[in-house]
DNA sequence: CATGAATGAGTCTTCATTCAT
DNA sequence: GATGAATGAAGACTCATTCAT
């Protein structure tokens, strides 16, 4: 009984702490890290100001328990992609599919995710942002090894370095992926991800 | 004699705002623009800050006119390559190489000026972000454009849509360029724009 | 039986309600009283904070509390003393002691007790000061007596006010004592009350 | 003109601080230093909350230099006396004399300073509070080297420690002047400072 | 009856902006 | 026209106190 008690205790704060991030979220996103204050967020959220602080010790805290939550998110589920034992050609298209779903489900957490990973954030993000910069990297390497795998394999012709295709590919996805959230008509991304692909794959120059 | 005395006066004036700008860009790239008082900007560029207030109506009038100037800065070098008449293939590999020194020599104004164009700075551009967006897209059309020619003429193989092809070429520079600054022994791209062109030239399958 | 329960249900309150006292004293005279919160002490006696608004009507009424405990044990201590059947000579002898004993067993006590009689914790204690300060008058006057009649036993030359005599014992004890506080090597008071007496025992000039 | 205008702007800006000073001298007095805002003090020497933090840098650096100007007033005045050349008896005389001149004009600031030297202001007065002690000892060396030549000289007898007695002067002036504060009419201190030193010179015993 | 989660008034402090000199 | 002293709105954060469970 005391066990189910506090365990519901536990799971209530959870739910609220997540309740905050939430909240805290859509602010940051829609009006930018500086512009929101604490007090917005609270009344947002429905909670005093001072219970913000039983959840996070301040406001830069409560950022970057964000942004390593969305990090979280992001990150396992391109792991998930990446780590299957799938085809090569299979596992690109699978990343270029599920990075477009997580795009378009997560609108407001991807424009906070890259304004903190392009966009310098200064001074807010010391330790976090090691982390992030880190995980990309090792996403990035995980790419450049399936290339590598697939020259290996005769499935792709080597004529440029894995990681430099590794990069490109990453910078293409994203780049379609904003363009498609400025103007969703002009940019079938994430409805066909071979588009991506397939500049990746076939040659502009003959033969 | 009074147009040259007000001319010299206006010449003065236009120096010390330019005083002004280059002190802010340094300022609000090294630590950000909410981590940047006015009175810090006026105390480096050696004006008292009133005077500050006589160049710029606001913090944020400031902040825009800078961002505007960069994208001045970029823009008009980007357009000159683009609207040249050089072959297409000759366009293309121009573009990537003057993009490259345009990192090269402007670090703190990129930095600033992609946490602008990215991570959206929010609120702090209503207007100067739509005029950047339009620039950016009318490069993007005339990269296009260049393909779209290349095309008509055999040079390309008309695989995939033209203006996909500028947003490809366009964010991989990008994206090579930010991996540059970052590791810059990792990475050769300014000083060889062909490996990104290579990419998007030779396609990875096929004969 | 009831009376037996609830009795022993007195009991323990008391001596939980004592135990929060212990520890408001050590903390109060360690980091001074708007430096500790309410948590803190409720934490320290490990019970909820909720529970220590059953046993104390709020912040000041606990430090109200603390305080006149501590007034009660010093004045009764020094009472007893001064309400003996002694000689003159041995009382004033025996106060002296006495209070040094107090100091020296009760180190935090007595600096919060000073810090409240002395440097006024203004707006803290109105009502409580009223009652200590009656407390120290009634012990000055008692002094004040007991070197009357040491005059008028003859014991003592009728040179000055009396109350003034109490008033420069007193003060002259507790500078003593401050002193040895800070420097327990350079004043041997405690250990040696006369050092006290023969300042005011012995006249410096003449006969 | 420069420098005169230089020199009034400067000699405003000190008298304005002085201003702060005295306000917050009678707030922290009557109050208590936690329990004045800063908006409090601000309001009452009629500044805005943002000028106060032009003369200080924090609210505890506004105590500090409270603080240390009211030592330097007393300690001023007080090593002024000591370091005279009159004979030992009449220094002792004026040393009592001044200091009850300084209680009688400076009543709020010798509660403030009083409250800081005795009942520890925790955590508020690093650094100050050293300096502070620092100078309370030398004026007690002063007063025990006054003893001592007196008695060298003869003038008193050598019946105890000089530092002791230099204890005892200083201890019983405070208390008489405290005493005299609570209740001017019981007893005549400030107006005849020969009170005290009968106390320690003509022996109670004897002769 | 004990508990401790929730509350929100109140504090210090910063900084964009103004305006008298 | 330049100056920089003065302004005060606004923000992060604390903590005494309450009350539903």
């Amino acid at each position: 009984m005391e066990t189910c008690k506090s365990s519901r205790r536990e799971r209530e704060k959870l739910r609220q702490r997540q309740d905050v991030l939430d909240v805290a979220l859509q602010l940051f996103s829609d009006k930018g890290y500086p512009n929101v204050s604490m007090h917005e967020i609270a009344k947002e959220a429905e909670f005093a100001i001072g219970t913000l602080y039983k959840f996070f010790r301040n406001k830069e805290d409560l950022y970057k328990a964000l942004i390593m939550q969305l990090s979280d998110r992001f990150y396992g589920a391109i792991t998930e992609v990446i780590e299957s034992d799938a085809p090569e050609i299979e596992k690109l298209r699978t990343y270029v599919r599920v990075k477009g779903e997580l795009f378009r489900n997560n609108l407001a957490a991807i424009r906070l995710y890259f304004e903190e990973t392009r966009g310098a954030r200064f001074r807010v993000l010391a330790g976090t942002e090691r982390e992030i910069r880190k995980r990309h990297q090792s996403v990035l390497l995980s790419l450049a090894a399936i290339f590598e795998r697939g020259m290996n394999r005769k499935r792709f012709r080597r004529i440029v370095d894995p990681f430099h295709l590794a990069l490109a590919l990453d910078s293409m996805a994203n780049a379609f992926l904003f363009h498609w959230i400025e103007d969703p008509q002009g940019n079938p991304y994430p409805e066909n991800p071979d588009i991506i692909l397939n500049i990746l794959f076939k040659g502009l120059i003959g033969p």
